[in-house]
DNA sequence: CGTTGCCTTGACGCCGGTGTCAATGCCTAA
DNA sequence: TTAGGCATTGACACCGGCGTCAAGGCAACG
């Protein structure tokens, strides 16, 4: 398989494929002319690797995955490395909630600030509440 | 007041503050040589910038801001325009919210279904609670 | 032989806020 | 006069994943 036909299987673009082999993640032998010739199972590679980065992981965390499907597992989140990058991600989603959920109180609370004393005056709010 | 004492007073840098006069957010006044004279009123300014980067917005979004404490507002989210920046905000980070919350659910799930399944059998994890 | 269409490598652009370096000018104290 | 400290503008670097263009090689068909 050439990297054109790959990247329509797989739904992305040559650039992108030779950029994940420069980051070593996905593999291709080459042909005598200097093509790349791309297993069957690259495909399943390249799905992999979509799917996390969609997740929000970095090409970095993903290789561990690549690594645990090459090593014949179905999935390539059932080896201790990955299970270590999910554990990881998972605290740093958490983090991330936390502190948008205390941006969020931030916000709802200068909302209502800003709601509550001067729209009164200005009438800018069809939704004012207050009563002067 | 010159660039470097602000930049100090407002503990960031005189190339931050070149930036934000750059884009509009700070003003600044030229001595004969060219120096750049601040106002008092502009360290306020500066820490209304820094507060809300750091809350995550831009520096597009901040502007909105900066011109109403200058409308002589004590506080920079009063005006309707902030106002309206808070709820797009405000919006913007429910949505993230919910994107990290079904991103942790997807996690919590393939970590489940890897620390239930290969796991119990190469015990890598002294965590494991299924039964072979 | 020319065109078309695939492939190759290399390199710049983007986004946003800032660090950092360069080359140069002004001011002040010794 | 000179050194040192502050100022000026301009420009590159970073991060990360990729678009996109350039300049060229190879294959197949007319």
């Amino acid at each position: 398989m050439l990297i054109g036909e790959l990247a329509e299987k797989a739904g992305t673009s040559t650039r992108t494929l030779r950029y994940y082999e420069q980051h070593g993640l996905v593999h291709a032998g080459r042909d005598a002319n200097g093509y790349r010739q791309y297993e069957d199972a690259e495909l399943r590679v390249v799905y992999e690797i979509r799917s996390l980065l969609a997740a929000g992981f970095g090409l970095e965390d993903i290789k561990p995955f690549v690594a645990c499907l090459r090593a014949g597992n179905e999935s390539g989140h059932v080896c201790p490395d990955s299970v270590e990058v999910l554990r990881r991600k998972l605290a740093e989603v958490d983090g991330y909630i936390g502190q948008l959920t205390d941006l969020r109180q931030r916000l709802r609370a200068q909302l209502n600030e800003a709601v509550e004393e001067p729209l009164c005056q200005t009438m800018l709010s069809p939704t004012t509440i207050c009563q002067p």
